[in-house]
DNA sequence: TAGATTGTTAATCGATTAACAATC
DNA sequence: TAGATTGTTAATCGATTAACAATC
């Protein structure tokens, strides 16, 4: 069948689209047109169309789509479903909250260990597992095989890091240090936290509402 | 003169030169054509000089651009210079975690209350602040007139907390909770930790590399 | 069947890239 | 001056919106 390559912008679109849909069903919503989502959503009813139809077509014509489908689908496709493993590297301040505050089973992952250099962090307990010293790294890597970093180390340090997990085999990064990461064959999902926060202070000076 | 507004999407992008001026700087770099900096970068040099120019002619022809000054200009552009006070409701794991680790000062901001309505958190000492009772931010407020609200409360809560916080004169806010919220003449900057998180689940198993 | 709403094609809009004249 | 590189206009590309035929 050879579908398209489905472009980012449209991807990550997909999780807004779960989350409407999670709420409708959650009010009992069985059923829903392009337009009523669009008037909920705040974007057109032509893009939510063509961006569902990126994966296929959920819908029936005359009736919309049914919401339980329909999120069912969303699921399939962003592959929520299917859990791979993760470890964390820092355990700080921000690290700690990613580690206690994400829900990784309801987005397709499984949180397996985490790791950091301080003594006084080591052994602690965080997201529910015991914080290991990161020298046991390479050992733990090679028995659980995970497939993501997840990096919460200070911004000087990722480039170390991210390059011995890659050494260990690790292929995709969800990366908090804010520094830009790129290497060949390697995903990064790159989180820039300070970049909103400035942008912020854009948007008050110069009241962009939107 | 009536500059044209910018569209966000450059005003995103900003943060970023900022990180690379910064890094030349530290490297004793004076000097950078947008050629240069498009190869570090990995963006064209065209979008650089267009992004830019959005702006002003911070460049000299023949020259480049000097790393100083196109830094300052950002820094201007963003009003990183001009500090805003900042209040934050929630101080959970995540809240914890951006008042700890989030260097406000340097991206515009003073974070000068931080707000909870748990008995264990409140007086616990975050971000430099002591953690106080929900029930004092209408007074606090009134007092010390912040700007921001940090929305960092559980995602049924923010829809009162925000209203409040609008009720009580604060027009933006620094949205960590998930929902998306609108309101009008209100600025919400909204982080999705969880939907980059979905995003990545995507991507490792569709390899886009990007 | 008539009405509604999708899936899909075509038109528009905006953002990116290319090209080049201006100029340091 | 000659060479380099900007600022800016024009061309291209991609994403959004509009329109409508297909069909439930």
């Amino acid at each position: 069948m050879g579908k398209d390559k489905v472009s980012l912008t449209v991807v990550r679109r997909l999780p807004r689209y779960y989350h409407y849909l999670n709420e409708l069903l959650e009010q009992g919503v069985n059923k829903i047109s392009s337009k009523e989502l669009s008037e909920r959503m705040g974007i057109t009813a032509s893009q939510i169309r063509q961006d569902l139809n990126c994966f296929g077509g959920f819908g029936q014509q005359g009736y919309g789509y049914n919401v339980k489908i329909l999120r069912d689908e969303i699921i399939q496709i962003l592959s929520l479903d299917k859990k791979q493993d993760a470890v964390m590297a820092g355990a700080g301040n921000l690290g700690r909250a990613v580690a206690n505050h994400i829900d990784f089973e309801s987005k397709g992952f499984r949180l397996v260990g985490v790791f950091d250099t301080n003594p006084q962090i080591i052994g602690r307990e965080v997201g529910g597992l015991v914080v290991q010293d990161i020298t046991e790294l390479p050992d733990f890597t090679k028995k659980s095989k995970p497939v993501v970093g997840i990096l919460s180390v200070p911004g000087n340090e990722v480039v170390d890091v991210a390059e011995e997990m890659v050494s260990l085999g690790i292929r995709a990064f969800w990366n908090f240090t804010g520094k830009d990461m790129v290497m060949p064959n390697v995903i990064f999902e790159n989180v820039h936290l300070g970049d909103s926060l400035m942008t912020l202070r854009y948007r008050i000076e110069n009241d962009t509402d939107e």
